[in-house]
DNA sequence: AATCACTTCAACCGCCTATGA
DNA sequence: TTCATAGGCGGTTGAAGTGAT
């Protein structure tokens, strides 16, 4: 014997709901509030299972809905209580209003995890990847992250932003976030170094000039990773 | 213009939890 | 305590849209 349905699901329409359908179901929630989401169906007139009048209510219908793409704050805001919570999609939607679980997931799948990929930040762990994915062609995260610098056309970055490594990968939580130094982010040797052996961005600045280009070259990098709340900079 | 590949997101599925008998 | 039921949640799917060739 398998599990029994939610509801008798005979008959019963699936797949994308009709303005007909959505204005019974706005009428009759607006009209009698949100009750036994089982009997709603019937009531309103809808050939369709209580749980989908529930989801298409919370995720399309309510009128406290906010439309359109995430703001750059609520993509941090998501970044940062992922970190805290996991997949906990709804508790995270909760700190968002107007905003729904199902929103916050999709925008999560199809954009955020991508980019914090590219990063090379696992986006289950939050952790940085070993070793980091790299990607020359595409910015990073809701900032674009420049992957070549010039200054007054002199001098030019080596790195590519993504090849900023953190030396400093330990597990952490929110609530324990690490203070990492300059001299904790590892750069790959450059080819014309004289050791293959990394080196920190506080020496490869520190060779190269002054403080102007350490802001030019990894000023969004930080700003970055600082507003995901990974890591704080000292 | 036609076709293919990729992306997006609304909706569904099945499991888990809370509640009441 | 056990069982049935409803609501809620997260993972997944697939149609529609968009861009590339």
């Amino acid at each position: 014997m398998g599990r029994q349905p939610c509801c008798d699901k005979v008959g019963l329409t699936k797949g994308p709901w009709t303005a007909d359908e959505d204005k019974k179901l706005v009428n009759f929630i607006l009209t009698n509030g949100q009750c036994c989401w089982r009997v709603v169906p019937k009531l309103a007139g809808l050939l369709r299972c209580g749980k989908s009048c529930r989801l298409r209510w919370t995720n399309y219908l309510r009128p406290d809905l906010k439309r359109g793409l995430l703001s750059d704050f609520e993509k941090k805001l998501v970044i940062d209580l992922h970190a805290q919570l996991g997949n906990r999609w709804s508790k995270i939607a909760s700190h968002l209003p107007g905003r729904t679980d199902n929103e916050i997931k999709n925008h999560w799948n199809t954009h955020i995890k991508k980019k914090l990929k590219k990063m090379g930040i696992d986006p289950v762990t939050h952790q940085h990847l070993s070793p980091p994915e790299v990607d020359t062609t595409e910015e990073v995260g809701p900032f674009p992250v420049k992957s070549t610098i010039s200054t007054n056309d002199k001098i030019m970055s080596p790195f590519k932003s993504n090849d900023v490594l953190l030396a400093n990968n330990s597990n952490f939580c929110i609530d324990e976030i690490p203070v990492i130094g300059p001299h904790e982010i590892l750069l790959p040797p450059t080819p014309s170094a004289s050791s293959n052996a990394a080196q920190s961005i506080e020496g490869y600045c520190s060779n190269k000039l002054n403080s102007d280009i350490w802001d030019q070259e990894f000023g969004d990098v930080f700003d970055f990773l600082g507003d995901l709340n990974c890591f704080k900079f000292v």
